[in-house]
DNA sequence: TAGACGTATTGAAAAATGTCTATGGATTTA
DNA sequence: TAAATCCATAGACATTTTTCAATACGTCTA
């Protein structure tokens, strides 16, 4: 399946949300933890992993009254992959 | 040396930047080539190649009245290779 | 069941970005 | 040199995005 690059690029273009996917990186969080670890408001926070969920890049589970979320790696690997594939196409030679 | 992989993503999260990449990719273009390319107004074109070179995407050079831009291969790949290291870490083991 | 807790949603304000028209600078040509 | 061509810049406006405060929703616990 073929992503939108654009669309992909949109959702990495913020400061927070590349640290919030930095920070699941090395494990699992709770949504509580990633409010701690940034001076925004808890929306705030949740509107930013919505719109890495709506792409794909992380995924979240109900505990309790806890939400997890965690990246998902084949997806963040495959978009990243497609990026450069289509810039990274070999010269075009005409005959 | 270490890009901005926000401003990175920020500089590709346009359709019309993408699209002018693309096209580039095939060969080096005039400005007016690239407008006639698009609906869109000539100085709106330039901004986006501005921003483009700004961040290295692209280099240009004159040739009388007209300026040919060129994507610069090297540093997409650059950009793209770190995007890709910086969410393609391994998982980090605690001992 | 009432209250507390954790998170999502809503609606509005602020900030950033994209687009246009108008215009200016550089270069060529008549 | 005057006009034409090509592109960049400036400023204004519209759209999109980010952010917050307020509130709603679900879950646990006393």
């Amino acid at each position: 399946m073929t992503i939108d690059c654009v669309a992909f690029c949109k959702t990495l273009a913020d400061d927070t949300r590349q640290k919030i996917l930095e920070m699941l990186l090395d494990r699992e969080m709770g949504v509580s933890d990633i409010v701690d670890a940034f001076t925004m408001s808890q929306p705030t926070i949740s509107h930013h992993l919505n719109v890495l969920k709506q792409f794909g890049l992380v995924t979240s589970r109900k505990e309790g009254k806890q939400v997890f979320y965690a990246i998902n790696r084949d997806s963040v690997v495959e978009c990243c992959g497609q990026l450069i594939a289509k810039f990274d196409a070999e010269e075009v030679c005409e005959m």
